[in-house]
DNA sequence: TCATTTTTGTGCGAGATCGTACAAAAATAC
DNA sequence: GTATTTTTGTACGATCTCGCACAAAAATGA
């Protein structure tokens, strides 16, 4: 993954410091170590190098950032996804790709696994909040339909079902990561689903 | 369930006005509806109708608190759990009964739907608090392990996986109620679930 | 060179939040 | 009746947090 972009020239005034792009990343990443409400706008400035009025000035406020940040993910996602379509995998192939994938991501982090911004943090907040909900609600169903499609290009009998069990078992893995399950033991499980979906 | 519960007498001073059990459910509600970091401690105090030095005094901090309700749900799913232990369901009804009873449970709240305090707030605070991360692996952990015992009581060839799988998509179901996911949707995951475990 | 435009960065103000100090209240023990 | 113990409830201080005002800075256009 680049880290360096280049900060576009934006005509008139004065020119921008920072990259927007790479700001929003900083920020994302910061959401899904903390969550929403335990992330402040200090930490934010200070994660992405923009002092809170530019910040305020490029996203709007706090939930604005982190609706951008949800948004971003789902882009990733979405090309994530994208990128095994077509491709030509059997069954087994395509759902090794799928959860090693989503393992070897959850396993990341600042301070140890984050999991998934969407899982982890968003559902924090959906209750209360109807457009983090709706955000949420849109992540999962890119999620599901990407894996329907995806079982249904390898042949299986039942994409959709398989693409919802496929689904859950990874946000599950999300969670478990978060809570420092080792990485054998989410294959384990990876493993398990993959045999029993092969069935 | 219960709600009304007697104060015990608690020999010298003044008595207490509240019930520590009742306000530990009213606080531990408000945390699963809100996240631990967006609930204040106003809120709790308000919820429970307790001040706040008397929270203070019972539970400790607002820490201390919400790992105290995350114990009580603890205690609760234990105890849920070991009534279906030695009921003598076979596979399909057992599946029925687990994923039914965490079905009704995630779709109950104040403000809709919300889940599992566990998955849905421990999560969230697991990265950077070591101490709510050890409470959600307990609580994960305690979840594998009866559905796993229960899938061997009712002859699952593989109890061990079809436990990890079926906790998994708990898991999923709980994160799916707070998005906003219907009823029906997440019955017809569950059934899915279930059919494939039976094969 | 001078005006215009946009971003930067300091700084601030209103409000929320946590945890506690302290006196009054309400019980028991002697 | 008096002392003791525990809880209650008000009040407070310190800190954090959000969002913005405002002047300085740095670019372009005329």
């Amino acid at each position: 993954m680049r880290t360096d972009t280049k900060i576009a020239p934006r005509g008139r005034g004065r020119p921008r410091k920072f990259d927007e792009e790479a700001a929003l990343r900083a920020a994302s990443q910061r959401f899904r170590t903390l969550g929403y409400a335990n992330t402040s706008l200090d930490e934010l400035a200070a994660a992405t190098g923009v002092n809170r009025p530019s910040l305020y000035a490029a996203f709007g406020d706090k939930k604005a950032l982190y609706l951008a940040g949800l948004a971003r993910t789902h882009e990733v996602v979405d090309l994530t996804f994208a990128a095994l379509h077509g491709v030509n995998y059997p069954r087994e192939k395509m759902l090794k790709a799928l959860f090693i994938g989503a393992i070897e991501g959850f396993l990341t982090g600042e301070h140890g696994p984050s999991g998934c911004i969407a899982v982890n943090t968003a559902a924090t907040e959906a209750v209360m909040d109807a457009d983090i909900r709706t955000a949420l609600a849109a992540f999962v169903a890119l999620q599901d339909g990407w894996i329907e499609k995806l079982m249904a290009q390898a042949g299986s009998a039942d994409p959709r079902g398989d693409a919802q069990i496929a689904s859950s078992v990874i946000h599950s893995l999300s969670t478990r990561a978060r809570a420092g399950t080792p990485r054998a033991e989410l294959i384990a499980i990876a493993k398990k689903v993959t045999a029993l979906l092969l069935t």
